[in-house]
DNA sequence: TGTTATGCATAATTTAATTATGTATATATT
DNA sequence: AATATATACATAATTAAATTATGCATAACA
């Protein structure tokens, strides 16, 4: 990810969402979704992403399948039904962050 | 930090944000008013804090004032100018930061 | 023909944070 | 009086996520 230093941390959940959205999608397809949704503010770095997808299948989260587009090759990924379920749990965790971080700069968002 | 991932990175736009509130706060305050705020959800580890405000002091962000309460020392610290101006560009990045997840993650969100 | 885009991968390094300590005073509890 | 908990600082060792820098290879474009 090339950006702030907010988004350490964020990469699986976005993985996580954007596959449960999608059913299935490639890596690279991946960075480009993300480039357009955000603008190009957000662009995720290979570097992060691979290792981060081969964690999340090594954690049976994903699942791979191979597809040859021409002499290319592709690999698609799927949520396993853990990996749904991670997904629910990510978003909740990313809710409760955006709760807290607005009560923390905002005191408009804080409750007593 | 003693959370989810997505804290990760939060942590100086926190301090500013606070020290920006309140003008001069020490670092146990500091953490004792993030547990309160977030309701215990959000821990703030020493490990992490301390060295952040020397780091913060270190690049002219912060200055410090050593007060003696009884026989116990305090570091009281406050933002200096470049500080404050740091803690407009950190607030900024988290509206964009909030602003970009929520668009990935939700896609009622997404403009086009 | 050369450049950009597509598509994967990984090794080396950086850096933020966690974990685990350590020191010491003050206060509350039994 | 003794013990535990809270206050208040600090830092060293380790972990883990990400960046940076490569590398390889095909496809499309100009």
């Amino acid at each position: 990810m090339k950006c702030t230093n907010l988004y350490k941390g964020s990469l699986v959940t976005i993985i996580l969402k954007l596959l449960n959205e999608h059913d299935s999608m490639y890596g690279y397809e991946i960075t480009q979704k993300v480039k357009k949704i955000t603008k190009d503010e957000l662009q995720m770095t290979e570097g992060a992403l691979y290792p981060a997808l081969h964690k999340l299948e090594a954690h049976g989260l994903l699942e791979v399948e191979v597809v040859k587009i021409g002499n290319r090759v592709r690999k698609y990924y799927k949520l396993t039904e853990a990996g749904t379920k991670e997904t629910v749990h990510k978003l909740a965790e990313l809710e409760s962050y955006i709760r807290n971080m607005r009560a923390l700069v905002n005191p408009k968002f804080r409750e007593e």
